[in-house]
DNA sequence: GTCTATAAAGAGATAGAC
DNA sequence: GTCTATCTCTTTATAGAC
């Protein structure tokens, strides 16, 4: 990250920022250019010089969605060994990741539909590699046996991408809760459940020291 | 339920959905009355017949979906007592409704923002009385000492929402899975979570034979 | 209950000046 | 980099015949 990234922000940037607002208010097929355009300060064509057409904001957008996230989960677990220590980071770093920039997040999730079938099928594609790769650490995490294996993987992963994907369209940025506070919530969560427990001694029982 | 609910199908109900179907594939604004007059094999100016405008479909498929969930989990819990039963019953319930009718939940979920105010707030209405029940049940529960109280209820809540509804955009009924069999994994997973156990027999320990 | 015809508004995008 | 002006197409909805 270079020392102007947060201060210098480009034309482009701001036109993909603010389209990324009102397309999850009010869906991509429900926001206009000259609405857009408005929300920028400037008439409809005037956005002709930053973008070809108005569904390149929408597939930029959800390309940037998923490469941020990948890149970002990926370099979190880089060090970890532990496989359910790589396991609370991916939770962690995918919810946080996802709640810094919930708006991308979310039209990446649900306005796919609205892009041609050349490039939705590019941009599902990514994300089913992202897909993969989450999957890929619950199945290591179930290889080393600290994840049930009652279960099969796909539907731990499904589950899990249920809890994490769909959590940033209630997360409210000025509540009571940080990310990382619930990504705690998460965590404990998805790896231990709602249930009572008699005692959590069986936790570090469970646990070993790391292989 | 009258005897001539499934053999017979009123223009409206064809109408409504068939909307579903394209509302949840385009989206709301991504459908325009001629798509699914074409789609009835009708003239767009036919639809009027059925509705006063293009916004009613949305509106009386989103009021619908709460309906039938609220009152499905409703009556499937209305016999039970034991807590942790009730809570399998609603998961079970509330997931094999929205499964039954995976286009109807999920157009409310995703598209409620294309409609008026208005309406917007009175289906918002509806859904926020549905999750206080569902927070209720799980309320219960915890008093009766059978789900963990170190994680405010709201959250224990959002969590397994989460879980339920999006379920329904990644869930296929040609799968490998009947909605039954997922609703078994989703209770498994949300109530004991997807670390492995040495033993499970702190389960029955944990459980009591219900009060 | 479905049609043809059309009104009225709004959409995405381009041309060309400044 | 932003503007005015405008083209062309699509949109929701209505009128009125059958």
């Amino acid at each position: 990250m270079s020392s102007d990234t947060v201060s210098t922000i480009s034309g482009r940037e701001r036109l993909l920022a603010t389209a990324a607002v009102m397309f999850r208010q009010r869906g991509y097929a429900g926001t206009s250019t000259r609405d857009l355009a408005a929300a920028l300060g400037m008439q409809s064509a005037s956005l002709y010089h930053y973008i070809g057409s108005k569904e390149d904001l929408l597939f930029d957008l959800s390309r940037e969605a998923l490469e941020v996230i990948g890149a970002r989960v990926a370099a979190a677990l880089d060090g970890a060994e532990d496989p359910v220590e790589r396991l609370r980071l991916l939770i962690r770093t995918h919810l946080v990741t996802a709640l810094s920039d919930q708006d991308k997040h979310a039209v990446m999730l649900t306005e796919m539909h609205s892009l041609s079938p050349a490039r939705r099928a590019e941009v599902l594609k990514m994300r089913d590699q992202y897909e993969a790769y989450v999957e890929g650490v619950l199945s290591k995490a179930r290889g080393a046996g600290v994840i049930r294996t009652d279960i099969p993987v796909k539907y731990l992963r499904l589950a899990l991408l249920d809890l994490l994907g769909w959590t940033i369209f209630w997360f409210r940025p000025d509540g009571e809760l940080s990310p990382n506070a619930l990504a705690d919530i998460m965590v404990t969560l998805y790896l231990d459940g709602a249930r009572w427990r008699p005692a959590q001694d069986w936790v570090a029982a469970a646990n070993g020291d790391g292989t």
